[in-house]
DNA sequence: GATCCAGTTTCAAACTTTCTGAAGTGGCCC
DNA sequence: GGGCCACTTCAGAAAGTTTGAAACTGGATC
């Protein structure tokens, strides 16, 4: 059997043309390459160096010598590839995140990891949460970032940080005339549209005021428009206020516990690629350093 | 390191589902497959399975089982390559021959050889002596046969058979007449062409006769036309002579000295690509079963 | 033609790696 | 919970590789 790694030793006197500066370049000794070039004469029956002197390949020599290059090139790349994939630093892998964290957060994380990985490639998807649940329960998508709750068979989910709501309304909305934060009771008078971040809010007051309005509305831009149209108002978490259109303005909401949960998901009992390991473990170390100077809670215990 | 029979171990338990059938395939034990197998993982530091039952891959085994796949199919048909290679069974190979043995003998020899070598590819150039000295000398091509004589520097020889010369004339010429052998006297009155088969004639009364003539061809076509032109009589080895035009004809020489030697060329102290080795053998093997049953003379001594 | 020199080969011993058989572990099914 | 199956772990055996020392080789130089 002929080890890979007699055929480069055999290429390395080839180009070295003696065994002496072979073996410095491959850190043996002169003997173990001159044992290694035998073994792989005897194997194949017939010599390929004209002489002793290793100078002049035999045409068996140029032969071998030609086809092993290739070989060994093609095997040193797979090998690197195999390599690279296995420490996180290529691959592909797919993020759903609900847009506000995808718009805000993710894009400049996403910019520190690429930098350090060229080969690797990213799909982020936005969507709500409940299809961000989806997507990677169904293993379309390697990571989820999504508001808590909903089903989550078949998924394994971390917190990682909490986002107090906030108030949208039309900027000449009498609940507008204040900066100061909402009391529930502010709310007793108007029609309130619900969505898909408003579910994690369990305060009592917000569910009295929520069983009164039949209106939940999952995409955030038709949100927007429905409550720009005056159809009402809604609750969205401050991440995904920044950079509301210049008629609607946001107000900070009175109760400290009506805040947004956003978890990690990972789909149950699958070992993640190594890449997806790779961002997920550089999400949280981000998020870690961003939520210190944010109005962000971590949710993450180091 | 990962060596190429750890990832022929890990593609193959990857297909067979688990590491009995695997380890049955490769001759080897239980264990020894999934010491390599742990080897593998360490090395990349990441499991390659799901589980410890080896039936699902991980998203980094399935990575790796691609890559590997195409690895190990391109260096087991890079390893073939090269052994066929070294057997003699494939290569390319070219032999320069004196025209006349090119076209009786060489045809069902080389029938042969490649019926056993269906990859095997072999270049047949027909040319005078000197020209496939030439040849041989300077490596376009691996093997000779020609006439012994002329300058074999850097050449190594070996005699192989031995060719009775025959008196080459026209049908109608005066010596046409007879059919018994022809006496150096009858050629006192005729002019002689010489070619390169006659160099190497030693009989001193051929060596009178070609005294006198100024006219050498090299090329056996115009050598026959000028025969055929009335220029002159020729001699040819008994080879040369087979399937003459009818307007020619052709007469055993009496004297038993006067033959063509002819030999093997090979490059002097190079050694020869296996495929040539293989011809050489096969040449000198089918010229004994050949000469037994013909007027030619083997000289090689088995 | 003796001597030197650089390079190569050979050898036995030391070392490293891989393999084996046996025992151990853990999940799964009845 | 016992039996079964598949995998892992272990220690010793086997195989293969590397090493340093010594012997050999061919060419250059005196």
């Amino acid at each position: 059997m002929i080890r890979t790694e007699a055929l480069r030793v055999f290429v390395t006197v080839a180009e070295c043309g003696n065994i002496r500066d072979a073996a410095e370049r491959l850190f043996r000794t002169q003997s173990a390459i001159s044992m290694t070039l035998k073994q792989v004469e005897d194997h194949l029956g017939a010599p390929l160096f004209e002489s002793d002197r290793k100078h002049s390949l035999t045409d068996l020599g140029s032969y071998v010598a030609g086809v092993a290059r290739v070989l060994l090139r093609d095997h040193d790349t797979a090998i690197d590839l195999i390599e690279q994939y296995a420490s996180g630093n290529s691959g592909r892998f797919r993020i759903a995140s609900v847009p506000s964290v995808a718009a805000l957060l993710v894009p400049e994380m996403l910019a520190k990891f690429l930098a350090d990985r060229p080969t690797a490639e990213i799909d982020l998807v936005d969507t709500d949460s409940t299809d961000v649940r989806h997507l990677v329960a169904t293993g379309q998508a390697d990571l989820g970032i999504a508001s808590v709750g909903g089903a989550t068979a078949g998924l394994s989910v971390t917190a990682v940080f909490e986002d107090r709501m906030r108030l949208v309304c039309r900027a000449d909305s009498p609940l507008a005339q204040s900066a100061a934060p909402v009391e529930w009771h502010d709310l007793d008078a108007v029609s309130l549209i619900l969505n898909e971040t408003t579910r994690g809010v369990q305060a009592a007051e917000f569910q009295a005021l929520a069983s009164r309005t039949k209106l939940r509305v999952r995409n955030v831009t038709s949100l927007l428009a429905m409550v720009n149209a005056g159809i009402g108002v809604t609750l969205l978490p401050g991440l995904a206020t920044v950079g509301l259109p210049p008629s609607l303005i946001s107000r900070p909401v009175s109760d400290q516990s009506c805040r947004r949960q956003v978890c990690m998901l990972t789909r149950e009992g699958r070992v993640q690629s190594p890449l997806a390991q790779a961002f997920q473990q550089h999400f949280i170390a981000s998020l870690g350093a961003m939520t210190e100077h944010s109005s962000l809670v971590s949710l993450l215990k180091a």
